[in-house]
DNA sequence: AGCACGCCGACT
DNA sequence: GTCGGCGTGCTC
């Protein structure tokens, strides 16, 4: 009597609606278990490696399953508590599995299928029906027996070789197999050893001295000195290093090795260097921080999130430091989220210089290897705090007792493109919950949402509500941009106060930080004649001009027009530039402040992988006197001897036509200003604009985060928005823009009935084409029900499969955001 | 996401 | 006449 089947449902890292069923093979039974990764087919010969989610002996009744090949992991590389995560996120976030899985896992995880082409022994060595090129492949096949596409190129020296192959194959000489490829593989380096046998003094000096090994050997000798200091002070030598600090050859060490005096062994290291494993917390609390401290303590016993309400520079991260230093202590493991952009070397310096080697840090510029590091030694417990942007939540914790998610209210804390699109905050309480850890949420300008989970009782509340040093908050001053009207153009972007004042500032010797929102140099050119302005051939948006380029680009597909010269629509020649960039700002700048250092920050001008961070540095070593940028500026960054920021233009804040409008000008205002005034000084922002009477610059000026929340509350309690309704957003994507609005209205009389109350739409988004896809929104308000939400997202989706049933629909993308921001 | 199958234009 | 364009349907 034999057992019954093995199933395996495999998480496959592919948008597929559902995981699929393997059989598993009658020897393999006893070493799968759930979380390890198995080798299986998808189609007809696509390979590739998924995780085993679940195992039963439930015969599927809709297909045949097929059997899984191989297992790749002796033992789990994803915990279950991983698993939960994944399968919460797909369900919360209206993902597959698979989706989230792509997301979470290091690529190096992510097997690939490489195509390898197989000998027919059958075919014999009979090539005289070949051509040239399949001769020389049909020799090469019967000598090595299979060949990687990559040695066929290789063999013709060419890169279309897949012609040749198909021949091949027709004339039944070999076959295509696919074939898993693993593409990590832990670096190695080489050490040199001393012979044991000179461990011994005495024999060691004979060594030197007069044995006739090293006679006549003078650079050997040279080379076994340097190697002698080395070893001395650093403890272990590798080759390399060796080589290079003795400037000995290669060959003069291999005369020591032959000789049988040093030896040289290949050894598996760590590809990063890991200090020294020790906590030193060398500081103490100010009574402030100490109270907060105590709250958040206090909270954290019978809620398990707490969020801290600390204003700008008033030293949050002590706070967080020495919390984290009790869950260490305890043998427990710590994730400290931030924005991206936000994990500087600033903090992680910070961080290491109490934690050493005990931090791990993970974000999207380390490469591959660097990631599988990371979770190895997260996974093995050996890192206690992972400093990381907001994939890290996918790390495998093993104790997790922790996650600080500093920066709480970020909006990059929502994943935008691809999906999942998952808030890692809202992951990371979930997480948490998993391991019945702590959350604690930091900020000075909590997002709504968690302010008022946080009044509602549902959080536990800490306030700092004193600046380290006792500095005070910057005053503001609002200067009304109307009145400026008239005066010269230039007067407009730097206003004549603003101007007096970044005069004054570089006169101390101190620096000013300016924001402006739009980066490029003037954001639309306007034919003076007829008012035409240059669109995107793809997208439906004015083109930006970028003057280091010269170029028109859209800042949507990234598509770069030549500039243009001759209106389209009128012939006219002559182009006024309406509103400014970053890039005007900078070379303004220039002009006005001769004497001043002005660098630019945003995406265009740190590109690259240091660049973001080197910019810092130099602001921060006070080689630079102006920094002009977007939003980036505002992310977290420390600089003392800043005492003066202007917001050049806070109408484009006020003026998005959204419901978190308030509540995002409201932050980035108060985070800018933030930048003002540390140390020992009380700073001072200027902010320019028209709309003066707008409430938000009133809090703003006041510093009254409880003011602007108390408003901006009741507006949502009013209008039916978070924190009093759950958002699903869906986007309709079609090049045709009839096709695209007959979906969304089909979608929308689909939800009439149960849901129909609940559905805003659909509409034409602000920008309705992008990429050459036109564009159609419907956004489905939901009550707070957790019933009701996981009923509309299954109709949702059921909805989705049946448009795409109709054949005029079936091209049509329909994408889910769920708590879209 | 791939990838194979299938139906209409420019070429050895 | 063929090679090849990308529309669309399926993968346990």
């Amino acid at each position: 009597m034999s057992s019954p089947v093995l199933y395996a449902e495999v998480i496959i890292p592919l948008a597929l609606p559902k995981n699929y069923t393997w059989s598993v093979p009658e020897p393999l039974r006893d070493q799968i278990k759930p979380g390890v990764r198995v080798e299986v087919v998808l189609g007809k010969n696509k390979k590739y490696a998924g995780v085993v989610k679940r195992l039963h002996t439930d015969k599927p009744e809709a297909f045949e399953a097929k059997e899984l090949l191989n297992i790749l992991d002796a033992e789990p590389v994803i915990f279950p508590e991983q698993l939960k995560l994944w399968e919460w996120i797909a369900r919360y976030y209206m993902c597959s599995e698979g989706e989230v899985m792509a997301a979470a896992l290091p690529a190096h995880f992510k097997l690939s299928s490489e195509t390898v082409i197989m000998f027919n022994e059958e075919f014999g060595d009979n090539f005289s029906t070949l051509d040239h090129d399949e001769y020389l492949v049909g020799e090469a096949l019967l000598l090595k027996k299979e060949l990687k596409i990559g040695e066929v190129q290789q063999i013709l020296d060419s890169n279309r070789v897949y012609p040749v192959i198909k021949r091949l194959i027709e004339k039944k000489v070999c076959m295509v197999w696919e074939a898993l490829k693993e593409t990590w593989s832990p670096k190695k380096e080489i050490f040199v050893l001393l012979n044991h046998k000179y461990d011994n003094e005495e024999e060691l000096s004979v060594l030197l001295s007069d044995d006739k090994k090293l006679q006549r050997a003078e650079k050997q000798l040279e080379l076994l000195l340097s190697y002698l200091h080395l070893i001395k002070t650093q403890g272990e030598v590798t080759k390399p290093e060796l080589l290079k600090k003795s400037g000995a050859s290669d060959a003069q060490l291999k005369g020591l090795v032959d000789k049988g005096i040093l030896w040289l062994e290949k050894r598996q290291v760590d590809r990063l260097q890991y200090l020294p494993r020790n906590i030193q917390i060398d500081f103490e609390l100010t009574p402030a921080q100490q109270r907060a401290f105590d709250a958040i303590t206090e909270q954290l016993v019978s809620k398990p999130v707490c969020l801290l309400h600390g204003v700008t520079a008033s030293g949050k991260t002590q706070v967080y430091i020495k919390i984290i230093e009790r869950y260490i202590r305890q043998g427990k493991q710590v994730l400290y989220l931030l924005p991206e952009i936000a994990l500087t070397s600033q903090v992680i310096r910070r961080l290491q210089k109490h934690f050493g080697g005990y931090i791990g840090i993970y974000h999207s510029k380390f490469n591959q290897n660097e990631r599988v590091e990371i979770w190895n030694k997260v996974k093995t417990g050996e890192l206690k705090v992972v400093l990381g942007a907001r994939s890290s939540i996918f790390l495998p914790f093993t104790d997790l007792g922790l996650i600080v998610v500093d920066e709480e209210h970020d909006t990059s804390y929502k994943q935008q493109d691809p999906a999942p699109r998952y808030h890692a905050r809202d992951g990371a309480i979930y997480y948490a919950s998993l391991f019945h850890a702590n959350v604690l949420l930091g900020s000075a300008t909590p997002s709504v949402e968690s302010y008022f989970n946080a009044q509602s009782q549902k959080y536990g509340l800490a306030v700092l509500g004193e600046r380290f040093g006792g500095v005070q908050l910057p005053a503001i001053d609002i200067i009304d941009t109307k009145k400026m009207f008239g005066a010269d153009k230039n007067k407009i972007i730097i206003t004549p106060p603003l101007k007096a004042a970044i005069d004054q500032s570089l006169e101390q010797g101190k620096q000013v930080i300016l924001f402006q929102n739009r980066r490029g140099y003037s954001p639309y050119q306007v034919c003076q004649t007829c008012g035409w302005i240059p669109h995107c051939k793809h997208c439906d948006v004015t083109l930006t001009y970028h003057k280091n380029t010269h170029k028109l680009h859209c800042h949507y597909c990234g598509t770069v027009y030549p500039p243009v010269h001759s209106c389209q629509a009128c012939g006219s020649d002559k182009f006024a530039q309406r509103n400014f960039g970053t890039e005007r700002i900078e070379e303004l700048l220039e002009e006005m402040f001769p004497k001043g250092r002005v660098a630019r920050m945003d995406i265009d001008s740190v590109r690259g992988k240091t660049a973001h961070d080197n910019l810092i540095q130099q602001f921060e070593q006070g080689r630079l006197d102006i920094l002009v940028g977007t939003q980036m500026v505002v992310k977290g960054l420390d600089f003392e001897n800043v005492n003066l920021v202007g917001i050049l233009d806070a109408d484009s804040l006020l003026s998005f036509a959204d419901f978190r409008v308030n509540e995002r000008a409201f932050q980035l205002m108060e985070q800018v200003s933030g930048r003002a005034g540390r140390k020992d000084k009380q700073g001072k922002v200027y902010i320019q604009v028209s709309n003066t009477q707008h409430p938000v610059l009133y809090f703003v000026q006041q510093h009254d985060y409880g003011l602007f929340y108390n408003q901006e509350i009741e507006g949502r309690k009013v209008f039916f928005y978070p924190p009093f309704a759950r958002l699903i957003m869906l986007t309709l994507k079609h090049k045709s823009k009839e096709v695209v609005a007959a979906a969304a209205q089909m979608m929308a009389f689909a939800m009439q009935g149960e849901y129909g109350k609940y559905l805003v739409g659909p509409a034409e988004p602000v920008v309705n084409r992008v990429r050459n896809q036109y564009l159609m929104e419907l956004l489905i308000k939901l009550p707070k029900d957790g019933e009701l939400i996981q009923r509309c997202k299954r109709f949702i989706l059921e909805q989705v499969a049946s448009l795409h049933n109709d054949s005029r629909f079936r091209n049509v993308v329909v994408i889910p955001d769920v708590d879209a921001m």
